[in-house]
DNA sequence: GATGAATGAGTGTTCATTCAT
DNA sequence: AATGAATGAACACTCATTCAT
């Protein structure tokens, strides 16, 4: 179902393809995004569009997919850590590096953001629901590690956890591309100290102070 | 543009309308609702409700708004608190109420969030941004309040703040709407608790463990 | 369902889209008529005939039952007959009558051909199912009055008999379309003539030879 | 243009094609089923089909003729008779085979009533002419043997008797897949008898009651 | 002999909106 | 103040067929 022979297509076009979904997407996200008008812009035929992917759905995913897998290849081997701190520290990084990626392609993020909001009925799909998984297998993998090692708390169930650091990223992303210079190294470097602060303190374990109180 | 006259049409079909635009907006979102549809369900002729509202963006915001209006309402005076800690309880009844609103009108909470998924492009307009900024009216003034007391930092953009309690908030309705039995008090009564837990742990002061390690 | 408005409409472009249906499916049958072309000949814009009509199927169900009902009303009160022979003689002058009235109008007799072949898939609507029984329901009036002076065969099960009469009408039919002139009188007389020994031949009750020879 | 090369082809394919269009038109008629998809079933390339066939109809036709064909062998050889009562029974017969054989390939039958309701543009096709003329080819020799020995009537022009005869067999057919347990032998010969009367009923020769009462 | 990439007019249907009445 | 008829571009998608390789 996903795409067939789309794989031995000429790389320009393929890309051109890929390029043209990728901004559709983002820009006005996947209902929004004209199937027609990204047909057009890549130049091909209709009935060759319908012939390497099966309908509109079956290119959002692989466009989707793409971008995660080359997200996923970049950040795929977490550095081992030991303790807690290195385990933050082993963040800040990560950040970092995921601030530069994408403030090279600031489509990708707004693709990606695109997949958060499709509406649930879109969302059922299991060529949709196979994206939301990848995308919190690496968040997942993450707390996993954290929790091994005991940087992260275990008294709030998994999903929650994951639900919380995808939405602070979510939303740490959305408050810097309207308030932060890309450019800057200096601030980059200091909002991904800033949001690893924030997560940490979501996740580290610990007497919640609420209780203390009680 | 916001509505014009439609404050004086009979409060029946004005309930009508309403009624409709909640259930369409909230099921399918912004653009995927079909305001044809919402009209023929509504039961008013189509040119009375183009002489109601200006167009399907002004039929959105108008419920919107009236929502938010309902809760702003129910939660207009905070109780003044005099310390952090009190603070903190008060948030707890602060959710606490929120959820027991919500429950009793499941719609409602659906409606917010598909404001909270629009496109970007769509969200540009005065009269949606007008809406963002009501709702996050409501988060800068517990912010605030929470500020001057000294319960909430204030090391981070304002803005940044009411994004994660936006952020925090919306991930916490999602998996609890998915996770949770909404008619059991006790369960709805433990995750007041938690939330409250992680806003504090977002937003208290305090040297950030990070730094501490430094 | 059907169609809601149709009915208020100026009646010169009710005859118009009526028309170009009509020719359109008897041309082509229900699934090889182009509802665009339709439109297109009819004069009145996409958006209009969606006004008028829930979809293709709805306008063809409309002309057939429209023409339907023309014929019903023609053919509604069948002359009381008290003797088997009266019987299969008013069937002569029924035939006749059915004759000159399509020999006057050959595409309303082309269009229901059209609801005769459908595929069953189409078949299974509702819309359609009513029309198929309308259709019979003449049949069937006819039979059960011709069983009640004893003048068909109470021997097979009823929905066969209905289904003989119409295969034998069919046939009877198509083959006059390509073989007759229509517009002979005479022709047309001799053709009542033999249809009804045919019907009669099938219907009437009586010792089937077969078994008589057993 | 019937079809050029096909015979040659490696037979395990070439039943797999005749497998796929059979059931592929039995389903959806000769309209409604999609070129493409029977193609892509086959698992032949699209190239190789139209090197085969000329087009969609000429598959249609092929696959027709196979199974006409197949039939044609099964009952080319009517016993002689010599009497009216032995042409009826021998009819009997007749129904009898021809319904086990349909009954163990149901597709068989509903590819054939999909040829018989063809619109009549396409039924101009000289290949598909030939068809018809071929399916009546059979109930003709039947009707011209039943002539010859007196059995069936000669006062009605022989296409029209070769109509009916296809029109009523066509009827039972629909009546039979639809209330009819085929896989019961009683009914089944019962039904055998059924359609043998009513064909005697219709062909024989004689005095038509009509005229008896003149 | 055979492939499969490519075509583009065509399908039925929905959309938010306008405007004469 | 209110109606509802009318618009036509746009939607996602399918079709039988062609042709360079």
């Amino acid at each position: 179902m996903p795409r067939p022979r789309f794989a031995k297509l000429d790389p320009a076009k393929k890309k051109a393809i890929l390029a043209a979904a990728l901004e559709a997407f983002a820009l006005h996200g996947y209902e929004g995004a004209s199937y027609n008008q990204i047909i057009e812009k890549t130049g091909i035929s209709k009935g060759a569009m319908y012939y390497y992917f099966d309908d509109k759905e079956d290119l959002f995913a692989t466009v989707v997919r793409h971008e995660l897998e080359e997200i996923m290849q970049q950040f795929h081997e977490l550095p081992q850590v030991s303790s807690a701190e290195e385990f933050w520290q082993m963040l800040v990084g990560l950040l970092l590096q995921a601030q530069s990626y994408f403030a090279a392609a600031p489509m990708k993020i707004k693709l990606l953001r695109s997949l958060m909001k499709m509406r649930s009925e879109d969302r059922k799909s299991p060529l949709i629901q196979d994206l939301y998984e990848m995308g919190e297998r690496f968040s997942a993998q993450l707390i996993k590690q954290g929790q091994a090692i005991g940087a992260v708390r275990t008294d709030l169930p998994f999903g929650l956890l994951v639900g919380l650091v995808t939405a602070v990223d979510d939303a740490g992303d959305e408050w810097m591309i309207e308030h932060v210079d890309m450019s800057s190294v200096d601030e980059m470097g200091h909002y991904a100290e800033v949001y690893t602060d924030l997560l940490r303190r979501l996740l580290q374990p610990g007497e919640t102070k609420l209780k203390k109180t009680d």
